[in-house]
RNA sequence: GGCCCCAUGGUCAAGCGGUUAAGACGAGACCCUCUCAAGGUCUAAUCACGAGUUCGAUUCUCGUUGGGGUCACCA
């Protein structure tokens, strides 16, 4: 008679270690009380996704917060969907948002002492495991086929039952030890699975931090633990995993919620302690009337490469991402402008419990509220940094002159409500255009935006060469504002809008034409930032060429 | 379909038995103004439905409806 301690040595003939020298090689962490230690614990299967950020984000936070630990590991247990260099990728998209983890996988190497970190180096660790547990009675092996089981699947879809490999219908459930071991020592394939002896009628209640108290039932399935790559599935992964790297607080997708009783009663049969769960709501999306979640597939906003690529501060999408994990947090930021994230401390309860629409609106207001608060060199920088990878052009453009672009991005920009031009550095390059002598004289006089309707040619290059007679080098904005309502009363147009919109027979038109005519010849555009400023920018010389050059033109 | 989670304006949401039901984004209006970006002031817009508990339900309970998730040798 062959019992199961036997099957289990017949299964791992190579394996001596026990759990107990595993908790002797992995002590439990000596931390303060209340420190979390929480993971980000991604698949290396392409870009970091921007709900993966968002957890990540409050996964590290719940660690800093508390003086705890933050940690990497790859979960690179299925080797058929993984995508050579994403762990890499994934590590340096994390650093770029300030989310520096303590220890763990960091791409070119693991720090820590409860390594390794990636879970395809773990297998002898996770055998140790199951072999005990086979040797307990509490693992077997099954030995069906991928036909088997999906004709399983079938008659139970065909007669309406619950459909999984549990009780009646766990084949090799109920497989004596002797058998089993006949059928391994013959050579038979087989996977490992876990002997549940839960009961789907029984509910067990289990707690979740951001949910509070649920009742779930409780865990009849006899999920698969040890593949036929002799990896193992994520449910004892992250079992085996948690358990010894000394996690203490699991964040995840709501999507894992129904396999909690699993993950619950995995803990329970090894006798270890459970770490507290937060099952994080995911970020969805409207499509056709319908929610559904955010895709990587159909939303490039799903991954935050998006963002980056696009020229969106970080910090922009960050401060968003806080707005809808602790709906407190931007009642705090509009009373602490000027502090940092980390002066924010995030709480469970105000954590929602169901998916927030993504809202590019906001993220957009977002970023310009950041970007218009920054000083010009920083902002400098950034622009700098991003073109330098993203677009060339502008990169060369401001290198050119550092001085003279940061005098275009101090144009309104050092004052209490500063302008919010900007959403992403990619709008810098059109709107300053202008400010660039071989652009500006690049472009079409024909697509100057003069208000022809109302104003000819020659009304307009009379107005202009009136104003030349006028314009001087002056240092205050009134001086200069003075010169242009001497030049209105000139040419018979009214220096005070109200009163030409009252009797407008009584003129051609009024200041803001006048300024707007000097506006399109200096820029070429009819919107702009205040006009004043931008003379000062590019030199009363230059403004004066550009006129010329427009009444020129004109002719 | 079974099981689970969720439900306040267009969006994010405050509220935790009695409120004129906050605030932010977005929308609209007006003011300011040389244009724009802002800024200021204001407006419109929400408790999914039905029972029950209660003197009183947005709030508690149950049901309905709706939305989402999940049912792999993927995570």
């Amino acid at each position: 008679m062959k019992t199961w301690n036997d099957v289990a040595n017949l299964i791992f003939p190579n394996i001596n270690e026990t759990i107990e020298d595993l908790n002797k090689r992995f002590p439990k962490r000596n931390l303060k009380e209340g420190a979390l230690v929480t993971r980000f614990a991604p698949s290396p299967t392409g870009f970091l996704h921007t709900g993966s950020l968002f957890t990540t984000l409050l996964c590290y936070r719940f660690a800093k917060q508390s003086n705890g630990i933050f940690y990497i590991r790859l979960e690179d247990t299925d080797q058929k969907r993984e995508i050579s260099g994403s762990g890499d990728l994934l590590i340096k998209e994390l650093e770029r948002f300030n989310i520096i983890p303590d220890e763990g996988y960091l791409g070119d190497k693991e720090v820590g002492n409860y390594g390794p970190y990636k879970q395809s180096e773990r297998g002898h660790i996770y055998d140790i495991c199951i072999k005990e547990l086979i040797a307990k009675g509490r693992a077997y092996p099954c030995f069906c086929t991928q036909e088997e089981l999906d004709a399983l699947r079938e008659e139970q879809e065909r007669n309406k039952i619950r459909t999984g490999y549990y009780g009646f219908f766990a084949k090799y459930k109920q497989t004596s030890s002797d058998d089993a071991y006949k059928l391994v020592s013959e050579g038979k394939p087989y996977i490992i699975r876990f002997r549940s002896n839960g009961s789907f009628l029984n509910k067990i209640k289990v707690h979740d931090e951001i949910r509070g108290d649920l009742e779930l039932s409780e865990n009849d399935l006899d999920i698969v633990i040890r593949k036929n790559d002799n990896l193992p599935t994520y449910h004892f992964a992250h079992l085996v995993d948690d358990h010894f790297m000394g996690t203490s607080l699991v964040m995840r997708g709501e999507e894992w919620l129904p396999s909690l009783p699993i993950h619950i009663e995995l803990f329970e049969a090894m006798g270890w302690e459970a770490p507290k769960y937060a099952h994080i709501p995911a970020i969805m999306k409207m499509d056709n009337g319908n929610r559904r979640k955010i895709s990587k597939r159909k939303d490039p906003e799903a991954a935050v490469s998006y963002f980056i690529e696009n020229g969106y501060p970080k910090e922009g999408l960050i401060e968003y991402l806080f707005t809808i994990a602790n709906s407190n947090f931007e009642e705090w930021r509009n009373e602490n402008k000027d502090k940092n994230l980390e002066d924010f401390t995030i709480t469970f309860d105000k954590i929602s419990k169901d998916g927030a629409l993504f809202d590019m609106e906001k993220i957009k207001f977002l970023s310009k509220e950041y970007l218009a608060r920054l000083d010009a060199s920083t902002l400098e920088n950034q622009i700098l940094d991003w073109a330098n990878v993203f677009n060339k052009e502008l990169e060369e453009r401001i290198l050119s002159d550092k001085e003279y672009f940061k005098n275009i991005l101090n144009i309104e920009r050092n004052i209490e409500k500063p302008r919010k031009d900007y959403e992403k550095y990619s709008d810098v390059k059109e709107a300053t255009r202008y400010f660039y002598k071989d652009i500006y004289d690049g472009i079409d006089i024909n697509s100057y935006q003069f208000d022809h309707e109302r104003f000819d040619n020659n009304l307009i290059r009379d107005v202009l060469s009136t104003y030349l007679t006028k314009f001087s080098d002056v240092n205050s904005e009134e001086e200069w504002f003075n010169t242009v309502k001497e030049v209105t009363n000139m040419v018979g147009f009214c220096d005070n809008v109200k009163e030409y919109k009252k009797n407008k027979e009584a003129y051609k038109g009024h200041v803001g034409d006048i300024a707007s005519m000097i506006r399109i010849s200096i820029t070429s555009k009819s919107q702009t930032p205040n006009l004043f400023a931008i003379i000062k920018v590019i030199g009363f010389d230059e403004a004066k060429r550009r006129i010329n050059h427009v009444i020129e033109a004109l002719k």
